[in-house]
DNA sequence: CTTGTTTTACAACGCCTGTTGTAAATACGC
DNA sequence: GCGTATTTACAACAGGCGTTGTAAAACAAG
């Protein structure tokens, strides 16, 4: 009987050791080899794990995305779009530095079909959610839900860009500024 | 005597070739072969013109937040804030497919300070000028007008990042009354 | 036409890439 | 402890990369 590993565990392992290279070289210095050495292993552990290259940076990909849709989601309950909103916000210097590979990867995504439909799921996802954290927060029904929260999103992704280049410029206070005058905007607490 | 060439028309031209390689194929395949061969020269060219391939996508970069800026710039007079943020959003095909492109840049300057550099050198031109227009409109005298702008650019931002990925969410229409909705609570019309 | 300089072409270099194959180490059920 | 299937290591491969050098072509001035 052959050795016993944890598949999921070995992927998570490399998908993490891929995330450090990019978050300290950039995504250019992702190679093979690279995340390989970071791992501590020989390249032969990515090759076994993974179909590809393209595999494993899809599923790294896939685990920024759905690391910040489990944030949401264990937001506190209640179903409250204020908590979900602020979460995803670019407060601190570790979520400004996720976003900088987040934009590391919507880069790639702009020309791989595949990376590109992942980020529309997650979009899709928190979407609905934050769709119906503004209906439980009694959001005037003769608004569209699924629209306001889509401009909510916007406001996010424009926060998060300046947070990420500039973060300076846009402090966590004036961020949750412009958030609740939004929602207040909406008629939500 | 050599023979005369405008320097500056070889630069664009190579620069013009890269665009199309990288709107086409994506920032990957803009290698200087690929470039090179889509001007139709020898990859001599290129290096002829430029230092190397970081000079290449640097003055790449420069050209694509450059062109918006000049289009900012170029927005009907009267230092109207609206005009010049309706000129930088997103609302025709041509200008999406120039915001991915943007996209693709901007994911590279994350590790690339350079690049990065020039980035924030158009984004701090813009939010000049955008302050600048709404001390014109009239803009509430106790408002810090730079603070103002940051936020209406990060507005657009966010408009930008969803009408590239997901056009059909928020029609031309839709950003638009997203905007006036935000300068109208700024007290400008 | 000759001269002198720029511009272009082409080939070669060494390096790094993703992938593949072979062979050794590992650890479980028996 | 033996067999066996999995997991790892290492080496090799072909291919593409950016860059560099040499040599030909193009062209303006005299």
């Amino acid at each position: 009987m052959p050795r016993v590993v944890d598949h999921e565990a070995r992927r998570a392992e490399v998908v993490a050791a891929l995330w450090r290279v990019v978050s300290r070289d950039g995504l250019d210095a992702a190679t093979v080899r690279r995340v390989a050495a970071e791992t501590g292993m020989s390249t032969s552990v990515v090759s076994h794990y993974f179909a590809g290259k393209e595999d494993l940076l899809r599923a790294a990909f896939r685990l920024v995305l759905d690391r910040g849709l489990a944030r949401a989601r264990a937001a506190p309950a209640g179903g409250r779009a204020r908590a979900l909103l602020v979460i995803a916000l670019p407060l601190d210097a570790e979520r400004r530095a996720e976003a900088r590979i987040w934009f590391a990867f919507v880069g790639l995504a702009v020309s791989r079909p595949d990376l590109e439909a992942e980020q529309r799921r997650v979009y899709r996802a928190l979407r609905t959610a934050l769709a119906r954290a503004l209906r439980d927060d009694g959001l005037d029904e003769r608004l569209d839900a699924e629209a306001e929260a889509a401009a909510l999103i916007a406001l996010l992704d424009g926060l998060t860009v300046q947070a990420a280049f500039e973060p300076w410029r846009l402090s966590g206070r004036r961020q949750l500024a412009l958030l609740d005058e939004r929602l207040a905007a909406l008629g939500i607490g």
